[in-house]
DNA sequence: CAAGAACTCAATCAAAGCCG
DNA sequence: CGGCTTTGATTGAGTTCTTG
């Protein structure tokens, strides 16, 4: 069996992404079951082949044209009931130089025809559900692009009336944005090894991540974060700094108003919890000689005691000129 | 004495560590 | 890996204290 690297990943990003509790690579109607072509369906046969003559060819009968269809990942999502709610029917092709059965006219026709043959193959073993077809290629040159968006035009136009269905071609962007990047996602999240396109990621991301820490874009990225980290850490020094003095010289001579008040800015200025702030000052009362009893069952935890190292030898004063400073600053 | 402010400690939650 | 325990950080709730 050839193995469809970009199969696999629609495998994945059907059942993890779109909900699918059952999806079938390659997927064909078998000959043993007992098809009923109904009248409209033969109909609709019958306009298309008159509407798109270079797609269909006019020798095909319709059950003939139903027997050759594949569709490459057929997935099902059922909802709690049991029943069917969506039916993807997602046809792939990966083409590294960019999407090409042949010219130009052969690949728009092909895609075409894919795309109506498969709505006919949905109508006819799935009637009445909701379906989406997709066609998806994660490279289709520029010129061709708009080529195949009118033939989608001309496909949605055909069947707007006659299917449940709604169609979609996943150019590279689509492609991206809708499958690749969820899929990728997922890569701790999912264990399961059966599924290779995500395997293959776990393990190409063993060494990318590697990588990155030299390339200049993802240092950016590291860049910022770290200057995260160091507005998240001197927010919460200051908090701590604020706590001390507030243990040590209560809130008077900062004049923001009742300790209840002077917590609360000082809470939203270092962005921490009220409460978080009121128990840092409890756990320095122990040690700043504070008429509360504070935290005296616990040893002061390491951070603080740096704290309280450090300025224990400050006056009143300067410790709040330092505090104010800080909430100026924001 | 009632209402609001302050205090204390328990409960909760998440990250880290451990181990078969 | 995955389940379990430990540890640390944060929040919530109930009680006590002040103040007008």
């Amino acid at each position: 069996m050839k193995i469809e690297v970009a199969e696999s990943l629609v495998r994945s990003w059907l059942r993890h992404c779109e909900g699918c509790q059952v999806v079938e690579l390659n997927w064909k109607p078998s000959p043993e079951w007992s098809l009923v072509i109904s009248k409209e369906l033969e109909a609709t046969f019958t306009d298309m082949q008159a509407r798109f003559p270079q797609a269909i060819k006019k020798t095909a009968s319709l059950g003939q044209f139903l027997r050759q269809a594949e569709i490459d990942v057929l997935g099902m999502r059922i909802a709690p009931n049991g029943k069917v709610e969506m039916v993807f029917a997602v046809d792939s092709a990966f083409h590294s130089k960019g999407l090409s059965y042949g010219n130009d006219d052969g690949t728009r026709c092909r895609v075409q025809n894919k795309l109506l043959r498969t709505a006919l193959l949905l109508d006819a073993y799935f009637h009445g559900i909701e379906a989406q077809i997709l066609f998806v290629s994660p490279k289709i040159n520029p010129g061709r692009a708009s080529l195949l968006a009118t033939a989608l035009m001309e496909t949605k136009d055909f069947f707007v009336e006659r299917s449940q269905a709604s169609f979609f071609l996943c150019g590279p962007d689509e492609f991206r944005d809708r499958i690749l990047m969820p899929v990728l996602k997922l890569k701790d999240s999912i264990a399961d090894t059966s599924e290779l396109f995500l395997r293959s990621w776990q393990l190409v991301a063993l060494f990318i991540s590697e990588e990155k820490t030299n390339e200049a874009p993802a240092a950016s990225m590291i860049q910022k974060s770290k200057e995260v980290l160091k507005q998240n850490y001197n927010e919460k020094r200051n908090a701590l700094i604020s706590a001390y003095y507030m243990s040590k010289y209560e809130h008077e001579n900062l004049h923001l108003g009742n300790q209840s008040e002077t917590f609360k800015q000082m809470a939203e200025t270092y962005r921490i919890n009220y409460r978080t702030l009121q128990n840092y000052r409890d756990y320095f009362d122990p040690h700043t000689g504070s008429h509360r009893r504070g935290w005296h069952q616990v040893d002061i935890p390491p951070q603080f005691k740096e704290i309280h190292n450090e300025f224990m030898l400050y006056e009143e004063p300067k410790l709040r000129e330092i505090v104010l400073q800080s909430l100026r600053k924001g």
